[in-house]
This record gives structure tokens, C-alpha cells and sequence, in this order.
DNA sequence: ACCTCCCGCCATGCT
DNA sequence: AGCATGGCGGGAGGT
């Protein structure tokens, strides 16, 4: 049945979308090429790498040229295999048939491994729809057509929708069917995934492993058994009619025992490395500590190596998507052992509580249900509802819900949904790497591919949407998106600001005496977290941004910091109290869209890429801001404000956060969550990137992959910006671009909206339960976590 | 040599 | 039984 069903659907607006001539702004994708005349054969098409045929020329040339001088690699590639041969010069193109290469050319020619990337093609895959669809029009997604048009196995994009799936972004409608959600309800699971994520202590589990691995091999194996409860338990189940998809968060763990399969499920997986993001202070995951965790839970210290490994492996996976939609970007930690993968979180700060700024959920109930109809209003009611009585629900989770309920009144009044913005992506204007500059490259191709098609169906959307489905105007409404852009582009440099933030009014300042070299620390701690903690000396909020750069970026720069303080004065805010504080929500919502005018940024991009002489220079200034941001921020509802400046951050230099005397501090900061077990942050950013922005909450670091942050920096939605998407996946575009011509395809996107059967993603309820019953505070009192210095950096492109 | 992570075998589970 | 899913880990590209 379904796969009948399945076939029936139609995908108007995808097709559309890909299909269309849009391509003419740019991109050679073959992507587009690909049409797939039928939907076909339910069964699965095996690889249609083979089926690339050539594309027809694009108009495109120029822009490919563009990208190749950007590329050098890809121009090499593109030379050989004769770049504007009929197919396009995109990796996926394997199928340039050697045409004229002899054997080593054509390996050579063929796609690197990094043109093969989750990641790259991740982009491809977001590329194709709209970040905030259209929920009125048909956003399904024939996973067989995705494949094909993508010149990838099935297999892969199974790997790209479990993880868009454990964000709701996409639910399951049938075989082989997904139904595209976008971003719409991106904040609620986050929001989602950060309660359970409390709930379940990962921030205390995060720091327990810390703990352990600093005691040398001794194993408590007390902290494990407290993470064994917490996790445990839950096996319950939630299975919301309206999720769309079942397995929350943290939650299954054991039970998946009984699934053999669920629990150890991509979705799982990137549902506990989000919220591991989500609930550590400075939101920067190791690798190695994630995977403990997902599979600790069990028992890492048996953790074999193997199952470490494949655990590893995985999350490179999951992380290649997350870095795709831009919600984290990788660096490294460095600690006395070495240098460790990690990834930082970039994406919207949630509050826990279940909303974004829509959160405050207009819907009653009732009204959810109506609308449910929608896919995306199942999606949203995910969470939105929680109180409702329809779920199925693990005792966990109602508790759960509860607090989020009660956190939720607090904060109706206000507006104030946390979200906040994202930060990243002032970062990532900057950057370019060398290195991966062919990712780039084919990253902006694919951008300006959605871009093309994008902004029609951004307008769209906006229309559809003004109905009743979103009775918030959350951030996809264009006013929000102007409103980010116009937002003051403040100039202050970091430091200064607002880092000291007035407004904590309501949070509980602490003064700490600071040890031996320190100014004192004035930590704001909200009330029911109330740790203790101390902040190190040498942190300071003030970051210099000073060096960054050259001229070139330095606008960014500056834009990038005032966001950040700005964000991070929101934050502060909203981490002290939900309640108040937040201004329009919406502007926060906006915020986190993407802040940049596109057009600036390229160009700045474009300057910074030449510039990359400084960046060692600049690698060490973000070292020092980053250590500083880490402190910063506190997104969930502590915020530390040093009080005095410190030095340390303007300096160049990092690693001060370190201070000897400080280790006290330091301890308790990480308990606290402030800071981040180890946390130092040195961001060394990528040769290319330049100006990196400083922001304040978080770490910055130079995204190692390039090609994603790129992408982001660079998207430019902007004539469209306003419209629908601000958060726009990422567009990458090359820097040097501009907005520009994209095609606009719009009037596609009318087209496609006129029907879309909501069918009900039904999905299997999952039973997933979360368990929270232990989790009750977040309390970290005991754990002493020993203190190492860690820098993180920001991978190195090389 | 290590980090990433692509690739695709093959188990699992649903028709 | 056949096909859709997706766990898993070998092994290769990249640095």
C-alpha cells in the first residue's frame, strides 16, 4: 500500500525547483540534471551515480569559472576533465566519463573523496528545499528521487534524513517518503532536546567522563553509575501522535535493547549529540565525550575499541549533517593528551524550554489538532504541546514537560524565547580554507542552485504561512529577518559590551574572589541553578578583535561582534531569567537567521581569502576571545560576568585561562557548566579565515569544514532574506559572489503550492520514553572534575 | 600515523 | 521472498 501511495505523491514543487532552469543563475549541478522522469519504481534504484548523464551547458559557466579561481582545486579538475564538457563540473559529476583523460587522469578527475562528502552532499540535499516550506504545499521527498537526482546511493541519504529526522526537520510519511519540515519547527525540538537533555544530566554525565578520563584510568565507577540511572531508565515512551517521529531524545537508550536497532540509531545518536550541545556550557563537544556518552551509557569503561570507533565514526556522520545545517562546526579541543575533535555548536541558543520564540505556543490544544493536519503542524505540536493529553507519554517525559510548562509560563510574559542567534555564522563569513576550497566551490554551486530556487518559494511561504499555521511569527516572517539585518550593527568591540549586561537583574551576582592573580568574577547565577562558581581570572569578556584582520573582513568582524555581544547580552539575559529580558522574540528569531547581508559578506569573504597571511595572527586572537566567550556564555541560565577586563583577552594570546591559581576556579566553573571541563579555547582558524568574529557566547572557531561554513557565510538569501528564511540553511556561496542572480524561480513555487495532502506522517508511535526520573537537578555537586586546560581550536585547514 | 569518513555488505524488519 | 532500512566497520583519502 504505501508504496503505491508513495508513488502517487507527487513532489511539484521539488521537482520544480530542482529541475527547473533555475540552474541558469548557476550551478552546474548535475544535480538539477537529473530528472527523474518517474517517480518510479518503488524499489530502490541503485546507485544512480551511473545515471548522470551530462547536463545540458549552463549558463553557469561564468559562475563555475568563478568558483574555480576559487578552487583550485576544482578548476584543476574542472581543466581536466574539460570543464564545461556538457556535464557539469561538480563533484558528483563521476560520470564524466574520462573523456579525455587517460587513466590517471580520469581517477584523478574523478570526485575526491570530499566532493563524496555526508557533508557536501548534505548541502546538495538542503539545497532542495526551502528552510521554512511551505507547509500548504506538497514538501515530500522521494527518498529514491533524492538519491538519483543527487547521484548518491540510497544508502547515504538515509544517513542525511535520519539525522534531519531526529530534528523533525523531515518525518516519515511512508516508504521511501519524507515529508521536508524545514526549520519550522527546528527551535521547539531543540528546545526539546535541551530539556531531556537536562533531564538526563548529560552535562553532569559530560563531566563525570571528563572527571574519569582526568583521573588517570581510575574509574570512579560510581560517576557511571549515576549516569547508568539517569540514562537507564528510560525506556519509555513518547509517542506523540503528532511527532513525527518517535524516538526522543535521550531516551531510549535501553530500551532499544529490545530494538536491537533503535537504539542504536542514527537518530538516537544525533538526537543525544545535539542535546549533549545543548546542555554544556560552552557548547563544544569532544568526540571522544560523545561517543562515551552514547554509548556509555551502557558502560564506557568497557567500551571496547571497536565499538568505540564505529561510535566515532557515526558521529562524524551525524556532525557532517549538523555542520551542513549549520548548527555546529567543528574544532578541536587540546588538552595535555593531545588534540581531540570537537564541535562546537552554532546553531539557535535554546532555551529549554521547548520553544523558540514561537514557543509560546499560540495553539490551544484543540487548535493543534486541527492543524495537525499539516505536517508541519505535527511537527510542531511536538513539542509545543506538550501538555497535551494525547501523547503517550513516559512518566519522564510528563515530568518533563512540567517543567518546561512552568519554565514556559515564566517566561510567556516575555517574549523572550531564548533563541538567539546564531552565532556562527558571523564566524563563518569569515573563513575560507584552502583547503577545502573545493567544497566550497561546490557548495556555493549548490547555493546558488537554492538560492535560485529558494526565494520564490520563501515568498510563498510567507503567504501560505500568514494563515493559521503560524500564529507566532517566528522568525521565518521577513519582518524578522529585517529586523536582523538592520539591527544595529554595533560597533563596540566585544569586550566591552554588554557583556556586562545590567539587565541580570534578576540573576544572582557572585562575586568571586579571585585567586591570586585575578580580578574578581561577578557571576550571575539564576537562581535555581545556584552552584557556585567561580570564574578564572584571565578571563575576561572582552575579546579583542583587533587584530583580526586585516581590513578585509573587518567589517564582519566587527558585525559578527556586536552580534555576538549582543546575543550574548540576551543571553545572559535570558539565561538569568527566562522571563524577562528577551525582547521580541522575533528579533531574536531574526537574529539567528542570518545576519549578514550577504553581499558585505562575500566580499569580505572575498578579501579575507587573500589575506590569509594573517591568520595565524588572528588564530591567536580568537584563541584568546574564545576562551573568554567560553565563559561567556552561558545559555542555559548561567552567565558568568567577569568583572573586571581582563587582559587576557586582548591579548593575543590564549591560554590564559589557565592561570594556576585559578584551578579552583576553574573547577567550579565546569561544574557550574561555565565553562567547559576543559576548556581553553584556542581557536586557530583556518588559514583563511580571517576575521573571524569573535563572538562572544561562543567559542569561535574557523568551521573545518570549510565547505559548510563556508556556505554559510556566505549564503545570501539575502534578496529574499526576508522572506522565509532566515535561517537559511546555508548557503554557501563563494565568497566572491554575490547575491546575485539568482533566478529566481518564484513562480514555480506557486505553482507548487497549491496541494499538498497533508497525509499524516504517521508514523509509528515510537515508544521511545525518556526517562528522567533521575534526573532532577542538574546539580554537578559532587563531581569534581579535575581541571585541564584545553584549547580548543578551530580545525586547521590546511 | 592519525584523522576522517566513504562505501557498501549484510542484518533487520516490514510488506 | 523481496525490498526498504540502516548498522557497521574495513579500509582508503587527506593531512
Amino acid at each position: 500500500m504505501e508504496n503505491e501511495k508513495e508513488n502517487l505523491f507527487f513532489e511539484p514543487h521539488k521537482r520544480v525547483l530542482m529541475k527547473t532552469p533555475l540552474k541558469e543563475s548557476s550551478t552546474p549541478n548535475m544535480v538539477l540534471a537529473e530528472i527523474q522522469p518517474d517517480f518510479g519504481p518503488l524499489t530502490t534504484p541503485t546507485k544512480p551515480k551511473e545515471s548522470s548523464q551530462g547536463e545540458p551547458w549552463t549558463p553557469t559557466a561564468n559562475l563555475k569559472m568563478l568558483i574555480s579561481a576559487v578552487s583550485p582545486e576544482i578548476r584543476s579538475r574542472d581543466q581536466k576533465r574539460g570543464l564545461f564538457d556538457n556535464r557539469s563540473a561538480l563533484p558528483e559529476a563521476k560520470d564524466c566519463s574520462h573523456e579525455h583523460l587517460s587513466g590517471d587522469e580520469y581517477e584523478k578527475s574523478q570526485p575526491s573523496r570530499k566532493e563524496k562528502s555526508l557533508g557536501l552532499l548534505c548541502h546538495k540535499f538542503l539545497a532542495r528545499y526551502p528552510n521554512y516550506p511551505n507547509p500548504a504545499v506538497n514538501n515530500d521527498i522521494c527518498l529514491d528521487e533524492v538519491a538519483e537526482e543527487l547521484n548518491v546511493e540510497r544508502r547515504r541519504i538515509y544517513d542525511i534524513v535520519n539525522v534531519l529526522e531526529s530534528l523533525h526537520m523531515v518525518s516519515r510519511l511512508a516508504k521511501n517518503r519524507y515529508t521536508w519540515h524545514g526549520r519550522h519547527n527546528l527551535n521547539k525540538t531543540l528546545g526539546t532536546l535541551k530539556s531531556v537533555g537536562e533531564e538526563n544530566k548529560y552535562a553532569e554525565q559530560i563531566m563525570m567522563i571528563k572527571k574519569k578520563e582526568y583521573e588517570q584510568e581510575f574509574d570512579f565507577i560510581k560517576s557511571y553509575n549515576m549516569e547508568d540511572h539517569i540514562i537507564k531508565s528510560s525506556t519509555g515512551q513518547n509517542g506523540h501522535p503528532d511527532m513525527c517521529f518517535v524516538e526522543l531524545p535521550g531516551v531510549e537508550f535501553r530500551a532499544a535493547s529490545v530494538n536491537s536497532r533503535k537504539d542504536k540509531s542514527l537518530r538516537v545518536m544525533s538526537q543525544k549529540f545535539v542535546m549533549l550541545f545543548l546542555v554544556s556550557t560552552p557548547q563544544i563537544v569532544s568526540l571522544e565525550i560523545a561517543a562515551k556518552i552514547l554509548i556509555g551509557e551502557d558502560h564506557v569503561e568497557d567500551l571496547d575499541k571497536s565499538k568505540f570507533k564505529t561510535k566515532i565514526r557515526r558521529l562524524y556522520d551525524i556532525a557532517n549533517v549538523l555542520s551542513s545545517l549549520d548548527l555546529i562546526k567543528k574544532v578541536h579541543v587540546t588538552e595535555e593528551r593531545g588534540r581531540k575533535p570537537a564541535f562546537k555548536w552554532t546553531g539557535p541558543d535554546i532555551s529549554p524550554n521547548p520553544s523558540g520564540p514561537n514557543t509560546v505556543i499560540p495553539f490551544a490544544s484543540s487548535d493543534l489538532e486541527v492543524r495537525r493536519s499539516s505536517k508541519e503542524n505535527c511537527a510542531k505540536n511536538l513539542f509545543s504541546t506538550r501538555g497535551k493529553p494525547n501523547f503517550t507519554r513516559h512518566p519522564s517525559l510528563i515530568k518533563l514537560v512540567k517543567s518546561i510548562e512552568s519554565d514556559r509560563r515564566k517566561i510567556n510574559s516575555a517574549p523572550s524565547s531564548p533563541v538567539k542567534t546564531n552565532k556562527a555564522e558571523s564566524s563563518q563569513n569569515s573563513v575560507t580554507f584552502p583547503s577545502k576550497m573545493a567544497q566550497l566551490a561546490a557548495i556555493c554551486k549548490m547555493q546558488l542552485e537554492e538560492q535560485s530556487s529558494a526565494p520564490p518559494q520563501k515568498m510563498n511561504i510567507q503567504l501560505a504561512r500568514s494563515g493559521p499555521c503560524k500564529p507566532t511569527a517566528p522568525p521565518d516572517t521577513p519582518v524578522n529577518a529585517e529586523l536582523e539585518l538592520t539591527a544595529p550593527p554595533l560597533v563596540q568591540p566585544l569586550g566591552l559590551v554588554p557583556l556586562i549586561p545590567n539587565p541580570m537583574s534578576s540573576a544572582m551576582p557572585v562575586i568571586l574572589p579571585q585567586g591570586p592573580s585575578g580580578p574578581p568574577y561577578a557571576i550571575y547565577l539564576q537562581p535555581t541553578q545556584a552552584q557556585s562558581m567561580t570564574t578564572p581570572q584571565g578571563l575576561s569578556p572582552a575579546v579583542c578583535p583587533a587584530s583580526s584582520s586585516k581590513g578585509a573582513g573587518s567589517k564582519d568582524y566587527t558585525d559578527a561582534t556586536t552580534e555576538k555581544a549582543t546575543s550574548a547580552a540576551t543571553k545572559l539575559n535570558a539565561s538569568t531569567k527566562p522571563g524577562n529580558l528577551l525582547p521580541a522574540p522575533e528579533k531574536q528569531a531574526a537574529k539567528n537567521r542570518d545576519r549578514e547581508s550577504t553581499g558585505e559578506r562575500s566580499s569580505k569573504r572575498a578579501s579575507m581569502l587573500e589575506d590569509s597571511g594573517s591568520m595565524k595572527k588572528f588564530k591567536e586572537d580568537l584563541k584568546g576571545l574564545e576562551n573568554v566567550s567560553a565563559l561567556m556564555v552561558s545559555p542555559t541560565s548561567v552567565a558568568a560576568v567577569p568583572v573586571g577586563n581582563s587582559p587576557a583577552l586582548a591579548s593575543s594570546h590564549p591560554v590564559p585561562v589557565q592561570n594556576p591559581s585559578s584551578a579552583i576556579v576553574n573547577f567550579t566553573l565546569q561544574h557550574l557548566g561555565l565553562i567547559s571541563p576543559s576548556v581553553q579555547v584556542s581557536s586557530s582558524p583556518g588559514p583563511g579565515t580571517v576575521p573571524v568574529s569573535p563572538r562572544i557566547e561562543a567559542v569561535s572557531v574557523l568551521p573545518e569544514t570549510s565547505g559548510t561554513q563556508q556556505g554559510r557565510a556566505t549564503r545570501y538569501d539575502s534578496p529574499v532574506l526576508g522572506q522565509n528564511q532566515p535561517n537559511g540553511q546555508s548557503g554557501a556561496v563563494a565568497g566572491a559572489q554575490q547575491p546575485l542572480p539568482v533566478t529566481p524561480k518564484g513562480s514555480q513555487l506557486v505553482a507548487e503550492s497549491f496541494f499538498r495532502t497533508p497525509g499524516g506522517p504517521t508514523k509509528p508511535i515510537s515508544s521511545s520514553c525518556m526517562d528522567l526520573d533521575g534526573a532532577n537537578s542538574t546539580s554537578l555537586g559532587t563531581l569534581f572534575v579535575p581541571q585541564r586546560k584545553l584549547e580548543v581550536s578551530t580545525e586547521d585547514i590546511h
